[in-house]
DNA sequence: TTGAAAGCGCTAACAA
DNA sequence: TTGTTAGCGCTTTCAA
């Protein structure tokens, strides 16, 4: 049912060939200053605005830049002040985790703010055992600093950019004190949810979570405990599961929930409820008459659920908007904070009623 | 409900504060040089390759360096030879396109590739209107050739392109004949799973198609139709629903092939697919007894559904792979052809039983 | 086989 | 206010 090639309308470009030629008219500092009889010195100030320069040369000077279309060369630039006008942008690799809406999302913040400052964003694709990616980007010196878009318990990017000299900032909580962490609060946010929950009158609890070398994982798993504590409730370790990876596994932890008569299954994120919310309805129960289910993170995979989802919203650009923000202070000698916590929504809806 | 900060575990390191002093200590070529007592052009010729060099002295550089952790400086280099390595990498940034995972795959055969190169990738993010993001890449020259991850049909990124001197191959089809195209080959795809369909004894098709502004989308139908001719039916125009965008636009045009009882829809992509199972699900119509439906393209969003959905299966981290591999060969003068198309799956499932 | 020197395109002391 | 000059760290021609 595959083949390679086939005869459409396409076909005739499909044998087509073409080749490139390099043709450089680029125009550079000194075209210019030649052309205006000025030393280059002075259309460099003329462009950054640094130095004295007469408002009569400087104006002349950005007439003739404007009409000939001179642009800068940034990597010369670079040279002369040991800049890259790159970022790093580092994210994981596993497609399970790639997929995931969240790291475009943040992207998009990112780049929104390092465009502001004529900065571009350099990506890193890195797997939990492999690193080499952010290595190499690392130690070709081809970025001024790094954002990590996640952190691990055992987190080798992390682990990496300490020896390294880049400053950096990780998107997520890190165990290290010493690194930079911009992050939702998670912890809070579940223990809200978790104690309004528990105030509507829901007494017997269960968490469904994922791989518990996310930190993330570890944080909503401690906020879901807070909020038991909160209402007085001890925390059941029998009605804990982590590591939750896999479809079977999680499914698995759902049936036992039901044979225990939980009342509410908390996820730790929108794939885990998925997966839960499918076996369910394929085994006709009933939510939220015979189980409820909430979420501890929203996405439009749980956009078309019957009843619609309980869950946790956050805002991902934002992340990455305050993560860039960050990162440009703290490269420009700036004191920041170590940890800057973001909010979140709690959102009730019809599958905890 | 939100909330910006609050007492956690974590608050101590939200009050501390850090800032960033650099401290470079990179050892350069003169360094190198001055060390060995040779000079930087030996040093560069032993690590190139290029030019002659006794064996001798190229192993005790070769040594030095290894000791102490030499790396030579990718930008210094890359001003030096006219290069920047790296290349742009163009993606939408439209929410509802940012959010598929289709370009994130792409992105990983890409990087793959460009990884053996020791070239990096940078981000552009383009909008339908706004592509000065792309613009700021290409006119600041840090890249040394563009990656475009999708085709509209009135594009201003390849129209952009074109007029600019950076060599860019396009992923999708373009009208424009000029341009070097990587694309799997939608149109057979798509007439071949019609055919298939048809050879099955189903008669009445509509098909529900998404903002003909893409090129895909343009071709899938073009491809639908090819199948039907290719059986002997002639098209009707009132069974195309294109330009659906929304989901009510979706939903409408799923609820008027029910009245006209259509016995198969064909969606053009995943999203629309998804949409209209789910309001069949509400609606409690059956699939495939009341009605089938196919898709021209999977992805896990159709993962879960009961029965499992007929669909086209291509590879889109391949396209990323090749895509890239076209563009360095471009680059480097060899001659590519015109129009890559790329094989697909065809993957009959339960829904068109 | 090796090295001196010019140059890639820009910035920034220091002078004038 | 403007220009001279010396880099930034590397490649490459041309000579030795």
């Amino acid at each position: 049912m595959a083949q390679e090639e086939k005869n459409t309308a396409d076909s005739a470009l499909e044998n087509t060939t073409v080749h490139f030629q390099k043709e450089q008219n680029k125009i550079t500092i000194d075209d210019v200053a030649g052309a205006l009889g000025v030393s280059k010195t002075t259309v460099s100030r003329a462009i950054s605005g640094k130095g004295r320069i007469s408002e009569g040369t400087r104006q002349r000077v950005l007439e003739y830049i404007k009409k000939y279309h001179y642009r800068p060369n940034v990597v010369a630039k670079g040279l002369a002040n040991s800049k890259t006008y790159n970022i790093g942008w580092v994210i994981p690799g596993e497609s399970s985790v790639t997929d995931l809406p969240f790291f475009q999302r943040c992207m998009m913040g990112v780049s929104e703010i390092a465009a502001t400052q004529d900065y571009d964003i350099l990506i890193s694709i890195v797997f939990e055992h492999d690193i080499s990616q952010l290595k190499r980007v690392v130690k070709n010196r081809k970025v001024d600093g790094v954002i990590v878009g996640r952190t691990l318990v055992e987190d080798k990017s992390i682990d990496f950019l300490r020896e390294s000299d880049v400053p950096f900032v990780v998107i997520g909580s890190s165990m290290d004190a010493e690194v930079i962490q911009i992050d939702n609060d998670h912890i809070n946010a579940c223990r809200e949810l978790t104690s309004i929950l528990m105030m509507k009158g829901i007494k017997r609890f269960a968490l469904i979570g994922g791989d518990t070398n996310h930190v993330v994982n570890q944080t909503r798993r401690r906020g879901f405990e807070m909020g038991l504590r909160e209402q007085g409730v001890a925390v059941d370790p029998g009605m804990v599961y982590m590591d939750c990876e896999t479809e079977k596994t999680v499914e698995h932890a759902a049936e036992e929930c039901l044979e225990r008569h939980v009342e509410c299954i908390m996820c730790t994120d929108d794939r885990i409820c998925q997966t839960v919310l499918n076996k369910f309805s394929r085994k006709g129960i009933g939510i939220p008459e015979q189980i409820k289910v909430a979420s501890f993170y929203n996405s439009d995979i749980l956009e078309n659920y019957q009843p619609s989802i309980t869950a946790l919203q956050y805002d991902p650009k934002e992340l990455g908007v305050v993560a860039c923000k960050t990162l440009f202070d703290y490269i420009s000698g700036k004191e920041v904070q170590k940890k800057v916590l973001l909010g979140y929504e709690v959102v009730l809806k019809g599958s905890t009623q």
